[in-house]
RNA sequence: CGCGGGGUGGAGCAGUCUGGUAGCUCGUCGGGCUCAUAACCCGAAGGUCGCAGGUUCGAAUCCUGCCCCCGCUACCA
């Protein structure tokens, strides 16, 4: 069982900022859940370095457009540890392997003859030195950049023959219904498609900053085109942590020997990254950017006659008090800032419980101070801290290993089973606010049973017992699937209880793991002087 | 008649497909507890479910019309 998940590769033009440390939380907990599900797992992230804003931007600083992509790709590059992303590569797209694996395939799409020359008109910008999109012109024709007339020209340049496959596009859409999701976004782009599909240009003439035609050495493949492919191309030469891609490295523990192909690869390097990964599970991608991932990329790739990912998830964006974030209106959370008072897991924590993912969502710092002191502190903080006080205190540090209270049963056996389902679908707001039900429970567990009362009759010291191994239980449970979500408070806490195991196993209401045994302590999670 | 969403107590949302006492979180007010990061638990107040019609014993939920908000409407990524 392979699970693939990319995050868009971000463009190097501008600074890493909310919404791209966003996607890429998303993405990273999905892989920390396959993960622990013993799945083999390769997550990709990396950036977008070709096209006219680069290129344009390179100028406007006196440097060539490769050295302004080498800034900035450092910057994106280490947005994902600061967030404790545990992408598998990071792709730019001006490694030459990535160029040569687009010209590959390019050069394939059109040998099967859906490639064409033709002419573009459009509205240009002689300062840009490019065609402006019609959406980005009001009224009056003006570049939004120079404020200066636009002229209409023409451009000779290669066509992609799109409108062949609007029959083939909706037939996908209606054969897998989930191929884009949520299902407001998959309505969106098929009635795009139904509307009817126009060619699309596949190169530019005028541009030299991209990867070149190698049939036309005067042309650059359109931007879209060579970013596109990179969920592609990275799985031919990425290099994987530990070295070569030994089928068998990543995958974990307790496989259950479901695939005898898989355990065939893992013995010699037989298998390459695109034979164990491609097609890719899921493409989380913004929704700006939703038609080029739902129309034109499985177009492409039916062209190309390679096989099409199984989904395209479509999350919404960041607002800040109902506005778009935006540099200039100064409305930024800043996600470096956060992280460095609150630490990463607040910051995962917070973006993926506060707006529901999939939909457009408001943050500030209001909410966000909110959720980490009402949840994370006062919620599983305090929770974490009043049961391992309460083992220290009345059974010396040692939870009882007696069977647990059969009054959760309900509540927690399912668990696990649940919240994979929902991750499955990508729904990763509703399976942590599932969890979430499960913390307030085990909070409401302590009032109903009081072991303060319990410890001063020496009567009910089995009832004590149970209760203490309860919470233990119970607090186990919950640290293992909150682990992907919260990577570094949740190993903290099964530290503290003696657990090792982080894989699904570990959150069985009835493993015996961290009963019986001596228990450490622990500082507080979520530290509210912060 | 371009397409797709949305309008539910002060705020943010669920419920609408498969009509049947309007639910959750936050906020407000009151109470309880003392294990704990002055944390936790319980209770209460608060809603013409955008507007107007219609179907039905019964509509937030189905039908019709209207109003308002957001996104998209093809080469910035």
């Amino acid at each position: 069982m392979s699970f693939y998940v990319t995050t868009p590769i971000y463009y190097v033009n501008a600074a890493p900022h909310l919404g791209h440390a966003y996607t890429t939380i998303a993405a990273d907990v999905m892989a920390r859940h396959h993960r622990q599900r013993g799945e083999d797992v390769f997550f990709l992230t990396g950036t977008d370095e070709h096209g006219e804003p680069v290129a344009d931007a390179a100028h406007a600083l006196g440097i060539e457009p490769q050295a302004l992509a080498d800034r900035n790709a450092e910057r994106f590059k280490a947005l994902a540890p600061r967030l404790t992303a545990t992408n598998d590569f990071f792709i730019r797209t001006t490694d030459p392997q990535h160029e040569a694996v687009v010209q590959e395939v390019l050069s394939r799409v059109r040998d099967n003859g859906y490639v064409y020359k033709g002419t573009y008109e459009g509205w240009y910008c002689p300062r840009c030195a490019d065609f402006k999109a019609e959406n980005e012109i009001d009224e009056d024709r003006l570049c939004p950049i120079h404020h200066i007339e636009l002229t209409r020209e023409q451009e000779d340049n290669y066509f992609f023959k799109l409108s062949t496959f609007q029959e083939r596009l909706e037939a996908l859409y209606e054969e897998h219904e989930d191929f884009v999701v949520p299902r407001t976004r998959y309505n969106e782009a098929l009635s795009f498609i139904r509307s009817g599909l126009r060619d699309v240009p596949l190169t530019r003439h005028k541009l030299t900053w991209g990867v070149q035609v190698p049939w036309d050495h005067e042309h650059v493949f359109y931007v879209w085109f060579d970013a596109l492919l990179n969920y592609y191309s990275a799985l031919s030469y990425a290099s994987v942590p530990g070295g070569g891609v030994a089928a068998g490295a990543v995958r974990g523990g307790g496989g259950a020997a479901a695939a005898g192909a898989g355990d065939a690869a893992a013995g010699e390097q037989a298998a390459t990254l695109t034979d164990r990964m491609w097609p890719a599970t899921y493409h989380l991608i913004g929704k700006d950017i939703l038609r080029f991932h739902t129309v034109y990329w499985p177009a492409l790739l039916m062209a190309a006659e390679v096989e099409l990912p199984d989904h395209v998830f479509v999350h919404g964006f960041l607002l800040m008090d109902g506005e778009k974030m935006s540099k200039s209106l100064g409305n930024v959370l800043d996600p470096f800032e956060v992280i460095d008072r609150y630490g990463p897991d607040a910051l995962r924590f917070y973006l993926l419980r506060d707006v529901p993912f999939g939909q457009d969502g408001s943050v500030s710092t209001a909410s966000f101070e909110l959720r980490y002191e009402s949840e994370l502190a006062n919620e599983l903080g305090n929770l974490a801290s009043r049961s391992i006080a309460m083992v220290h205190r009345y059974r010396d540090g040692t939870p009882p290993a007696v069977a647990l209270d059969a009054e959760l049963n309900d509540e927690f056996t399912g668990l696990a089973r649940e919240v994979e389902g929902m991750i499955d679908r990508a729904e990763l707001t509703a399976a942590l606010d599932v969890i979430w039900q499960r913390v307030r429970r085990l909070n409401r567990y302590v009032e109903e049973r009081a072991p303060w009362q319990l410890a001063k009759d020496d009567a009910r010291a089995g009832d004590l017992d149970q209760v203490l191994a309860t919470l233990i239980a119970g607090l186990r449970v919950l640290a293992v699937l909150l682990h992907p979500y919260l990577p570094s408070s949740t190993d903290k806490l099964l530290d503290a209880i003696g657990c090792q195991d982080r894989s699904l196993a570990g959150a069985r209401w009835d493993a015996p793991d961290g009963l019986g045994q001596p228990i450490g302590t622990l500082e507080s999670l979520f530290p509210k002087s912060a």
